[in-house]
DNA sequence: TAAAAGCGTTGATGTACATCAACGCTTTTT
DNA sequence: AAAAAGCGTTGATGTACATCAACGCTTTTA
């Protein structure tokens, strides 16, 4: 269970774990299994956790006034998920996040300061920093491929990107992913595979 | 000049400044002055800065493959810029960040460690992380905007939020900052203007 | 002080997408 | 075993936006 993690702060970091860091990485993650379509967060929840996923696949979503969901993130292994503005202002979430597999987690807790014990971790900061840097640099090149690029555009950088995810979620959830209906996705494709 | 900057810090976070921090920052941040116009970061350039906004307001933006201008954020007074990715990872950046307005910046250096010293002082790296978190926030509500809402929408909940921003940027740098054309946008004003 | 560039507006037209509706196939539920 | 729900496809129609083009006003440049 926890070996998946430890292999993941080491691939990710330049500083090697001491015993004692490991020790405290298995005393503060707990594990958690997530049957398909159960929340680890639900809106309007506090989030309590930063999870690590180690099999599996989630959704983060938000639901609109007409009850539509709009998917926000989609997450598998070796990733992880969380409303990090939740989690650390300790304030309702404006998102839901479920599981769309049989999910197996790692949940680090707020609670008893095991996320601030954890991060003293040198290897473990460090590989937190690049983290941080990646999903930023992610999440600007999303908006601005949301705003100034076609949907054609984005399916295809979505399948050099990410191709594991449509093999991992059904069409109108990638759909959703992209910011168009399934209907247009639907239609893409079927261009696509001409090509 | 290093007043607003010490002042920002304090209002963010609940830790004090000591004596020593403060020579510290005035030690780390080199004070600049951009005339209209004048870059801080050009594309193909790593970051070797993260600008503190004293006065005036930049833009950061891309610059497609067709020469048009894709804004991605604004920024003013008591605000950050700067291309995280490559200030961290030591890589080209893709954006430019010039000046809009004549502008005053306390730029903090990766040069030397100053990063990493003034990261040391604890109301710093409180506040730091809070930027962070509030930066994360509205990446992932910009994206949610720019995928599922209208353009009208957009826009009003851009005059809720920053109505600074209409009278520091012109018509056609919101409507870029928007995702949308400037003839949309003067549209899209035009009825606003009529409610 | 003339020319050029920057900015915003308006109209005509085009297009990438959404919406609505119907259908067939598969999987899950009862 | 039957019913229901989930999923993907296709066609007809609608619409929110972009694009192109022309114009007037203001500011900057020469």
């Amino acid at each position: 269970m926890f070996t998946s993690l430890i292999h993941y702060i080491q691939e990710r970091s330049s500083i090697p774990l001491s015993e004692a860091d490991i020790s405290l990485i298995e005393e503060a993650f707990i594990p958690r299994k997530l049957r398909k379509r159960q929340f680890l967060l639900q809106e309007g929840e506090v989030c309590k956790y930063i999870a690590f996923i180690v099999k599996g696949a989630t959704r983060q979503y938000t639901v609109d006034h007409k009850g539509y969901e709009h998917v926000l993130n989609l997450c598998i292994e070796n990733w992880w998920t969380s409303d990090r503005e939740s989690f650390h202002k300790e304030i309702p979430s404006i998102y839901n996040i479920d599981a769309w597999e049989e999910t197996e987690l790692l949940l680090l807790p707020k609670a008893n300061g095991y996320y601030e014990r954890v991060n003293t971790i040198p290897a473990f900061n460090e590989m937190r920093i690049k983290l941080d840097d990646n999903q930023h640099m992610a999440a600007q090149k999303r908006l601005n491929m949301a705003q100034n690029y076609t949907a054609d555009y984005r399916y295809e950088e979505l399948i050099k990107l990410y191709p594991e995810f449509l093999q991992r979620f059904p069409q109108h959830i990638i759909a959703s992913y992209l910011g168009i209906t399934k209907e247009t996705l639907s239609r893409i494709r079927h261009q696509y595979i001409k090509k």
